[in-house]
DNA sequence: CTTTTGACCTGACAGC
DNA sequence: TGCTGTCAGGTCAAAA
């Protein structure tokens, strides 16, 4: 489900609730997740405090002075503030209650998702320290793509869906920015110019930080952490589009699989 | 080393 | 009202 835009936006949803937040109950109704939510997590968050909330990559970090939680939402997960007697709904598999009366609810039906702990730097944790750059870093360039490209001959699209080239861009935003840099998906990584990828650089910036202003990408359930969709799929030009016509010049849409993925593309306007 | 494939899960939807 | 097949914002390990 979530790319960046809509992870950072669960994020900055979630701190007003629960920075500075003192938790006081850890509920697992299920711990059959991508892996198993680790037995001893109850003991370590016990009567901690939330520190701060960041995000690297698709990982959500909630520091405590003991440790770092550590949540990744796989394809279906969602985390939800709602006052802490809500009853609990299906799939929610872990229920954080805090001091102020509300909880955190995750939920995530398919359950590809993690919640893990580390007492260590969470950004050397084994899921985490191979992660790419961030790509609205200031040091993610068109150098930077077309040095890590020289030996991948994958199709670009791979390429810039690769988490330990760059982190982030999943199917929706790594349709788009292709669309919106001109390039075919198709094409070997290695074999783009320079120029090519200033381009591809600069339409990957733009297009994420449009993304999270419009607060993500709703298709089926990504909501932020008080139920709000966001409103960035009516901005999509190339994603989900079956059947319909180029907005740039009219030529039919052109959809594949590539890498078990549904790829979407112009045959006229992406056709290096 | 790079690239491809299968696996992990549930729910929604189309077609019979 | 079923049943079957297909698809979905991800990513890891094993195989090639």
């Amino acid at each position: 489900m979530p790319e960046l835009p809509e992870v950072e936006t669960i994020c900055r949803g979630l701190a007003p609730s629960i920075v500075q937040q003192k938790i006081i109950t850890i509920t697992i109704y299920n711990n059959k997740l991508r892996y198993p939510i680790p037995k001893n997590i109850s003991k370590s968050l016990a009567k901690q405090t939330i520190q701060k909330i960041y995000r690297r990559g698709k990982y959500i970090l909630l520091t405590t002075k003991k440790g770092t939680l550590i949540i990744h939402l796989g394809m279906s997960g969602t985390l939800q503030i709602k006052p802490k007697n809500h009853p609990s709904g299906k799939h929610e598999h872990f229920i954080l209650t805090f001091a102020n009366d509300l909880s955190l609810r995750y939920k995530d039906p398919r359950r590809f998702g993690a919640i893990l702990w580390t007492n260590k730097d969470p950004l050397k944790h084994p899921l985490l320290k191979k992660l790419g750059i961030e790509p609205l870093d200031n040091n993610f360039t068109a150098n930077y793509l077309y040095d890590r490209a020289k030996s991948k001959h994958c199709a670009v699209k791979q390429f810039i869906m690769n988490n330990e080239v760059v982190t982030g861009i999943g199917n929706i935003y790594a349709n788009e920015v292709l669309f919106a840099a001109k390039i075919n998906p198709l094409t070997a990584a290695n074999t783009i110019t320079l120029h090519r990828y200033q381009i591809l650089a600069k339409e990957i910036k733009k297009i994420l930080r449009s993304a999270i202003k419009h607060r993500g990408t709703t298709i089926q359930d990504h909501t932020d952490s008080h139920g709000k969709q966001g409103s960035f799929q009516n901005k999509l030009k190339i994603y989900g589009k079956f059947d319909e016509n180029c907005c740039r010049c009219q030529t039919k849409l052109t959809h594949i699989k590539l890498g078990q993925r549904t790829t979407f593309f112009c045959l006229f306007c992406q056709n290096n």
